[in-house]
DNA sequence: AATAATGCTTGCATTTTGCAAATAAAAGGA
DNA sequence: TCCTTTTATTTGCAAAATGCAAGCATTATT
């Protein structure tokens, strides 16, 4: 049997490759960094940039520009704060919400495709050890990082 | 309970995160591709190029230029194959061999202390699970590859 | 031989990245 | 209140990564 390191190389890679991929819709071509802010943007209630920033793990800097690159697809909206207008908050635009859908199918169906090949037992043997990994791997810290300068 | 997609949209990013942060070891820092690659020439037996490049899902070009600054580093020996002088394999210096093994035992440790959290029939689940995860996604192509142009 | 195909590398031009510095706004202290 | 700090975000710049087209060297096909 596999080690599991070797495992866990395997599906990251996977998820990696998977992500290579990600996504073409309505004609446009989103990088993957861009499909997760859309979808970030869109679970949270109208996050400030440093919040997505900070979600995704994303220099700031750089996703300041990504985000500007949203804004001209026209997917994204950016408006200062009332309280504090240091703050700019992000919203989709009817468009971005378009786009985020589309993917949310795209995906959905490769998932459904995914579990398609297993029975229902192992499919929520599967989806609990992936929430179990999730919550482990959130209280936990982060692997490997280089020591600070 | 959370639905499969943001399951997996969650897993994906930790996934990420855990990369972005791959890896110090020996006073040099090795990025995610790279690490990667040292993985995946120590697993295969004298790859070629394009053998590595195309089990990373990596472009050729940009992985002959990786490859390149990995023999700069000292980590990585090319030699011209004897039977046939187009192809060219891959191997480990023993710098190299070494600093994978200090990934290898980093990612273990990681690897380690977030089942240390689980019970061992959680373990052994959550392994299982993977592993049924990766051959699953492995039968199927990658998902939301964009039109081809 | 001459031509085609293969494996790999280089020339560019574009994009992405992230640190340092700049800007703008709010908070805190005298 | 004015001045200094802190916070949120954006730009300057220089380095790195990317990928297409073109190149070079070697082998296969005819």
């Amino acid at each position: 049997m596999e080690n599991t390191r070797d495992l866990f190389q395997m599906i990251t890679r996977r998820f990696g490759l998977l992500n290579k991929n990600c996504c073409s819709a309505d004609g446009l071509d989103i990088s993957l960094i861009q499909s997760h802010i859309l979808y970030e943007i869109n679970r949270q209630l109208a996050p400030s940039v440093q919040e997505v920033a900070e979600a995704l793990g994303t220099d700031i800097t750089t996703f300041s520009r990504q985000v500007q690159s949203l804004i001209k697809m026209n997917l994204v909206n950016k408006t200062p704060s009332l309280n504090d207008r240091r703050i700019h908050t992000l919203e989709l635009t009817a468009e971005g919400t378009n786009i985020a859908e589309i993917i949310d199918e795209q995906i959905n169906t490769y998932l459904e495709e995914i579990f398609a090949h297993m029975t229902d037992f192992e499919k929520e043997t599967v989806l609990r050890s992936i929430q179990l990994l999730n919550n482990t791997m959130g209280k936990i810290g982060s692997c490997c990082a280089p020591a600070p300068r």
